[in-house]
DNA sequence: GCGACTCTATGACCGCCGTCATAACGCCCG
DNA sequence: CGGGCGTTATGACGGCGGTCATAGAGTCGC
């Protein structure tokens, strides 16, 4: 139970959101995650002995690390640091993936979320986890570049979900231009919601600094 | 019960959204389609030679023509023909369901996105369609409220997205926060939109001056 | 009566699913 | 060398999936 190892259960679960991002999560067999990770079959009962339920759960709650882990990375990458700036960069994500790879994959947190927010509700909960881990470090960006602390997790909602629902459209009609779209329409909103001249960058949060116009 | 007897194939086609709703197209099945609707089996092949892709098509589509012709019926309702007051309705509906039935439910369309735009690409097209039956007249009834035509379109995707994402996560955390929270804050980008005092809206006189707040 | 047609009914086929049972392998420890 | 244990390897089982094939009911014009 060392990390010396550096992939084989954790492929599993890797490969298990993708294709649940690609297929959702019934059409997705656990053979399939098997093969398609390069691991034997016999593993999953060792590494995941609650079955499926386990593996969806852990693959859902990997995609929700990832989303807010990219919030951070995002927030660091950004020449002008406003609200706007970081939506279009969630959006630019999507929008570049889709323009180089096609429209074969969404997100894995909705995929879950449609095929098994009725049936299982330990997965349920598990994407329910996962958007809050997404939207946590998205409202404390906000914060962080100057939007009021009781606004910001309002925003971090209305954000995610209408980031959610442009991906649902991109990916029905093999086009950007919901996510183009929501991304010039939202972008004033947003950065009008700023208040005070943004504090700290990333994460360190307190000291006061003049806003760096383009 | 009257319609028993007048709609077997309507009532199959209504079911099996009903049930690609809460479990998705994939866990859903045809036997369970017609068990649902009350109809016989033998029916199912009968009714739709094309098999389920026809069936989850006429679905999607159903639902389509269903939002679309809701549009109407919310601008109709509406005390205060404003673009925040439409969407606050079309959220409405959202929050009164799963406050009522619970959160057992999503949208269709999304479903049929998530579940079959990577594989199966006639379905796939069937839920763009019912997102442009959707969008448009929403668009429309935008226009009607004075918001710039150049502009309607635009903001009907906004809308929907961030319907979609919202309902997507209501679902998952099993609390209408969401929906609420995106009524609050994308109401003002609305409503900050229209420039003229609306102009010839569905069957009532326009009001003088730029509609303000809800 | 009698086709013709629409609809219903049922059973079988084949395949994939998730899970379980069982056994072998690989390697370090004693 | 001989266990012990984490891991891998197969095979079987029961169930459900969509679809096909075929035959039965009901009804209407003639």
């Amino acid at each position: 139970m060392s990390e010396r190892q550096r992939a084989p259960r954790e492929r599993m679960v890797f490969s298990a959101a993708q294709l649940i991002r690609r297929d959702g999560v019934n059409a997705t067999g656990m053979r399939e995650v098997a093969a398609h990770a390069g691991a034997p079959r016999g593993s999953l009962q060792h590494y995941f002995p609650g079955g499926k339920e386990q593996l969806v759960g852990e693959a859902v709650a990997w995609a929700g690390r990832y989303a807010g882990n990219r919030i951070g990375r995002f927030v660091e990458g950004l020449a002008d640091p406003t609200p706007s700036a970081l939506f279009a960069a969630m959006c630019a994500q999507w929008t570049d993936e889709y323009e180089r790879d096609g429209f074969g994959a969404g997100c894995p947190v909705a995929a879950a979320t449609v095929d098994r927010a009725a049936a299982d509700d330990a997965t349920r909960a598990a994407a329910a986890a996962a958007f809050t881990t997404w939207r946590t470090p998205l409202a404390e960006a906000l914060t962080a570049m100057g939007v009021p602390a009781g606004r910001s997790a309002a925003l971090a909602t209305l954000m995610i979900s209408t980031l959610e629902g442009a991906i649902l459209m991109a990916r029905a009609e093999q086009d950007v231009r919901a996510l183009t779209t929501v991304v010039r329409e939202l972008g004033p909103l947003l950065d009008a919601a700023v208040t005070r001249p943004a504090s700290g960058e990333p994460g360190v949060s307190g000291r006061p600094g003049p806003p760096r116009r383009s």
